[in-house]
DNA sequence: ACCCTTATGCTCAATTTTAGCATAATGGGG
DNA sequence: CCCCATTATGCTAAAATTGAGCATAAGGGT
């Protein structure tokens, strides 16, 4: 790899130089784009008519000052959604990542964005061939990491199969059930039941990868023999690892930055907004802590007029403060807990 | 990119298309190596003779499975530190950050990363020609970060020209001032101060940076008069805005998972321990009460050894206590908050 | 009017956090 | 050898935050 003269010096440690030239590279930016709707958190996902679901991924164009501007652009073009907050999530650039590109393994970069929008639109289709976005709930590739109904029932299929796959290797049988204890909270044994973290999504989905129980795990080096469950449902190339850690950063961001309001409409009632937020994170929460905690951190204001319903007295619908950003030093909803009451 | 049949339907939305080869593309790898000796927490930064102060880069090489891997493999080799706890920043791709290259901008990805070792060691050069790696300590780029001794001497300087660049745009001021006033604690009026928030160090160098008030801003766009402070040590490209989010994630780490432990030796002092979590965060901690939260989350357990000494009555040395992971549901040091005393 | 449902106000106890006071060990200097 | 400065630790009272519920208020429906 030749260096230009004037770069000779400024050898090594230099970030200006080397590029990975010789090597076949791709870059592309791939986006969650999460809304959420009544109970639900929705992800649009790329439904194709055979293969697997996909994120939205689009190419790094010329022309775009930052890699966000790009997103935006191609993201707004294409599924004429307008987006709230955008964040850089992670570059994916593992080797295998390629599909096997002949004999030489072609390189391929993916930058991952997570971005909330405050309605999810129809969507459709967007003009694309063969393709359409279609909103939806990310506990459908997730079915464990919704508790808000309590213990998911998938549960007691993958506990099993987890153990087993610990105990299966004894060289690393320890170090693994430490990681189930930690992640799942099957506590070993009269072990204090850590409980359920509600942002360890990704550390989960790689667990499940590992073990053989997630269709991605599977085919990649196809081991295991595999539980087959029916609401596992598979993405292309390593988009539900990606989808996995928007879930764990925007479960872990709404606890100390006000980005819950990016998904909400202008006015809601606290009830609706205490939904977004048991959406979010997988877990129910206590009203009326919520509230207080709501309310003493003063996230929101009266907007003076009162609810349109869902039962019973009517609510107030409020709106989000946007002062608040400036006042305490790190708003967001610091989750009362999780309760098992509805 | 040739798609294979079955591949041939999914295009728009698929990662996997469309790369960016028409645009001349390069892609770096950088590191914020972090060590804390004593008091002080430093990086190592490439020092050239003449040019500007630059983190170590190198490329992304051909051969290793993942990004992070690469990056160990190079950094290991060139610095002779063994990294520690090594974590994905950021990747950066602005446009602006090519150094114009003729007239058709090559677009330079960079994706940078935080590594945490155990000991500063000599570094040294490393087998560069014409650039030293040395340690420095990050305060030497961000003098108005380390209030451990007090409110900064600099930001006497800093603030007052903040407040001229806020009111210097009729249309922006609120905003500005809004900004100003979140990041540095500037109350405006008798607005309650809100204090220093330590893990604001990448907003406040982006206000700095816009404000004209930091030598890369001035030079990427030379605006505004310009504040020449002697202790405003510039970094080359974006070298900087990548350290300050750096110290901005590991200061919020910390709070939450023990990776301080992952700069600190074997076996150390309360003491100790503290000064580095101070060093850190640049923040001054009520020693009792930090001791009472490292030992109640039993972060450390006893050697059975005692000191060395710094003064007076010997202390226990302790050493970090790997289980902790397993256990709590987010171990770290929740910082006891400041004290002013020392 | 009575019942069901959701909204709100408030209270009480258990914990956690903030700020200090007080005592214990060591080394150095009169 | 005693006094002092210095750092290590142990403990505690007061304040603030959390976790759980009880009780009452308002609508809609029968």
């Amino acid at each position: 790899m030749p260096a230009s003269p004037q770069d000779a010096s400024q050898s090594r440690h230099d970030a200006r130089h080397s590029p990975a030239r010789d090597e076949s590279l791709t870059i592309g930016l791939s986006a969650v784009i999460v809304a959420v709707t009544g109970d639900d958190p929705k992800v649009l996902v790329v439904r194709r008519h055979g293969g697997r679901d996909a994120l939205p991924s689009g190419p790094l164009e010329r022309g775009h000052r930052t890699l966000e501007t790009g997103l935006r652009n191609w993201v707004e073009r294409q599924t004429l959604q307008k987006l709230g907050h955008v964040e850089q999530l992670y570059t994916f650039g593992d080797r295998d990542r390629s599909e096997t590109d002949g004999d030489h393994a072609t390189r391929r970069l993916s930058v991952a964005y997570l971005a909330l929008v405050r309605e999810a639109r129809p969507a459709g289709d967007a003009g694309t061939a063969g393709a359409d976005a279609v909103w939806t709930s990310w506990y459908r590739f997730f079915p464990w990491e919704d508790w808000r109904d309590g213990r998911p029932a998938i549960l007691d299929v993958l506990e099993p199969a987890l153990r087993t796959w610990a105990a299966a290797d004894a060289r690393h049988a320890t170090r693994r059930l430490e990681r189930l204890s930690l992640n799942f909270g099957l506590g070993d044994e009269a072990e204090e039941r850590t409980g359920w973290n509600d942002e360890r999504t990704l550390e989960r989905y790689e667990l499940l990868y590992e073990a053989g129980l997630v269709a991605e795990g599977r085919r990649d080096r196809d081991s295991t023999p595999a539980v087959r469950h029916q609401m596992d449902t598979e993405m292309a190339v390593d988009h539900r690892r990606m989808l996995a850690l928007a879930i764990a950063r925007l479960r872990g961001k709404i606890k100390y930055r006000p980005v819950v309001f990016e998904l909400m409409p202008p006015s809601f009632t606290l009830l609706q907004f205490q939904r977004t937020v048991e959406a979010l994170s997988g877990v129910r929460l206590h009203k009326q802590n919520f509230r207080r905690l709501v309310e003493q951190q003063r996230l929101v204001e009266e907007t003076g007029e009162t609810s349109a319903e869902t039962g019973g007295r009517p609510a107030r619908l409020v709106r989000f403060r946007r002062e608040v950003v400036l006042e305490r030093p790190a708003p967001g909803v610091r989750l009362p807990m999780a309760s098992s009451k509805r």
